[in-house]
DNA sequence: TTTACGTAGGGCACTGAGTGCCATACCCTC
DNA sequence: GAGGGTATGGCACTCAGTGCCCTACGTAAA
């Protein structure tokens, strides 16, 4: 069971924390844990355990991550910290896109190390206190959102609740192309599985009516065109836009 | 696939043992762990303070909440089950609009009893571990709902992403309403202030015709058409479509 | 009435997560 | 070399949750 015990712990004890300048205890952790959780699972995994691996004190664990879950995603604190800064500084721009690029940071943060996102994601799959804790993550990532397209649906008489639901719909359409991605193993762009499915929440509000005119997102197919535009937009309008369209060809 | 059934017979039949009927042990620790959360705090009781207050065993109260946080969401279950027997029943009908009154037997559990529903809102809202138990709890109402979605959408191309972004979207606008009420102390309708969110999201998705209720009811521009042509098509039978879409409100 | 059995509950000991407190080792500055 | 701040280890403790075994009670069969 424990076999795989090189005590490193009497090591550690004289020599200090190991020379690698960048990586101390918190990445020892991560690494001991993982290497853990992938041959016993989660659960069947002790912090004792963690700890012993790594050659620290049970002590310094909690130190460094509040519970044992949080070692599971180590790099969800940073994205949203990151996520807050994006959003304080987008103030132009339709609200929806922003928030759309914002989740795209996430997606980013995953594609950053594939083959860990999908180890993870396999583990919190079948680890009911994973997935718990991944909803927590998850949820703040949604109120983040929400707070943002709160404020900027400020004079909005329904924007607490176009907020809601919007923050909820990107969310929602994010982890549903993440998924498709990390279900596939990692392999493929997921930033192009995100955004598929981001198009169809723009979609939904009309963030992208003005892509069909404007060169920087031409129709998905050589022979289809797309268009999208509010319902209360005269029809002269329509009928100028799409010729646009397909005179600028 | 989903075989039509009398509602009031599945609803039993998922019920199972019923639990009003005899189970004065369940009551008893729901009785006297809220009397000890009120007075000192969720964290700050145990689960020994619980079963001595009630006068029973320790090992008893494990027998019939799996878990501390459990006892506060005692009627959840049972409301989850009701949820997925009233799908089941539900072949016909907007698929939209029958995920909304699925949402709205959740709003009737919480109006059934408002003293009781605002205590455990305020208890939760303050609670780490109670906020990730009311996390679990919604997300598997949203699965439940994305489930039925993903079978009524299942010869849409993006059917899967349809259910996932509206499932979201019926949660959201429906904790929305139902938080306003909770934030007002349980007074006025609570069906009605869920109902005033849900018609944002209908209206979002086109399941709501003209809306009879105009104080409510967002700005039209909020609607929107998608229009999908191949790029060798007249022009007069683009804007033909358009008008008839329009026309046919 | 007695016996056998199934079930609800209590007692007890154990595991493991998470915390508070203190001691120690290291590093930097004066 | 002395002093102060920081990082770490060790230890003991609380408490949630579990497994095991025991008792009590009701019931059905002999």
């Amino acid at each position: 069971m424990t076999d795989v015990r090189d005590e490193g712990k009497a090591t550690a004890a004289v020599s200090g924390p190991e020379p690698s300048d960048k990586a101390p205890m918190r990445e020892a952790l991560i690494e001991a844990a993982f290497q853990l959780f992938l041959v016993h699972g989660f659960e069947r995994t002790t912090v004792d355990d963690i700890v012993a691996r790594a050659g620290v004190g049970r002590r310094s664990f909690f130190r460094y991550f509040p519970s044992k879950e949080d070692v599971v995603f180590p790099e969800h604190e940073r994205c949203l910290a990151e996520m807050s800064a994006f959003l304080t500084t987008s103030t132009a721009g339709e609200p929806l896109d922003v928030v759309c690029d914002a989740a795209r940071l996430v997606t980013r943060m995953y594609a950053a190390n594939p083959e860990f996102s999908v180890q993870r994601y396999r583990l919190t799959r079948e680890v009911p206190s994973l997935r718990g804790y991944e909803l927590s993550v998850v949820h703040r990532y949604e109120r983040t959102l929400a707070h943002y397209l709160r404020q900027r649906y400020a004079g909005d008489h329904v924007g607490a609740l176009r907020a809601e639901v919007q923050a909820a719909a990107v969310v929602a359409a994010h982890n549903n192309g993440l998924r498709t991605w990390l279900r596939g193993g990692g392999q493929g762009d997921a930033a192009k599985a995100v955004d598929q499915s981001l198009t169809f929440v723009r979609q939904t509000w009309g963030s992208l009516g003005e892509s069909a005119e404007s060169g920087t997102a031409p129709a998905p197919e050589d022979d289809v065109i797309v268009m999208v535009a509010p319902r209360s937009v005269p029809m002269w309008r329509v009928v100028q836009k799409i010729e646009k369209t397909l005179g600028g060809d």
